[in-house]
DNA sequence: GAATAACCATAAGAACCCTGATGGAGATAA
DNA sequence: TTATCTCCATCAGGGTTCTTATGGTTATTC
């Protein structure tokens, strides 16, 4: 159909679409490596951040995964209901509740991390340092011609 | 917090990161833009499509914005409710609804694909030719590794 | 000490996206 | 002509995301 050819011609030249492309077929291949262990990609992320910074705040969590307070707090549920994590109120302060894997959590995300790793090896694997570095520069500038 | 640092160090590396900060401020920006319009950014999508292919089906319409048909249903039947498109039954075809934009649709599309156009102008003049090239050949690459 | 700003959690509502599964229609090959 | 393959639309269910708004707590500032 030559549709095809009009449509592609008319969205080639966006770098918009070159981005998503990306960053769909990222986010297909992690789920699929994460399924097998009950896991979504942000599920994923969340663990992987808490482990990093056990006993961290919903909010700051919700910063490093850059999602809004109110999409990690419905990650945090659904992973408090497998109980994969806990949450607890501060003792320092009383609207705060302390996040924390439990040992179940840090097991599976022992797992799911390895193939989560793997994934972005073979991205990386794929460049070059220079490329890879080159890669990073031309995203961050598109990032801050739009922020 | 050292938990920034320790959680920056151990994620900067993975370019799945860049890719997802780069898809989300174009995401933010876009929707920014579209808002006075009342279109969603997979809303503008298909209705850009659309004009380009009018009378296609909501399938092809799907692979062309790179989503599902089931989400594709869902993104035209929020259209049609506003009157922005119209489907109906194909004459030939008779599984097939062919959905075209309404004069309705055609203008409002007019005026949002202008702002659309403006944010993605923005991301191409932040590069040179050699580095838009760059950075498309380098996506593209990252996307072949991971289908 | 009181006002302000900054932070935290959360509810409500709307969109989006996916997987999995169903059912119907057209085209092709045995 | 029948079986199969392909394409189309859609339902059901689960998950993520956002915006908008509310209410409470802590720290800072006047």
């Amino acid at each position: 159909m030559e549709a095809d050819e009009r449509i592609e011609r008319a969205t080639a030249w966006r770098p918009g679409s070159l981005i998503k492309r990306a960053e769909q077929a990222l986010i297909a291949e992690k789920s699929r490596v994460l399924r097998p262990f009950g896991l979504t990609v942000p599920q994923y992320a969340a663990m992987y951040a808490l482990s990093l910074a056990p006993g961290i705040s919903g909010a700051r969590l919700a910063r490093y995964c850059a999602v809004t307070p109110q999409s990690m707090t419905t990650v945090l549920k659904a992973l408090e209901g497998r109980g994969l994590v806990e949450r607890h109120p501060s003792e320092d302060h009383a609207q705060v509740l302390v996040t924390r894997l439990t040992s179940e959590g840090e097991a599976l995300l022992g797992e799911a991390d390895a193939e989560a790793v793997a994934v972005e090896r073979r991205i990386v694997g794929a460049f070059d340092a220079d490329e890879l570095e080159t890669l990073r520069a031309l995203l961050q500038r598109a990032v801050d011609v739009l922020i």
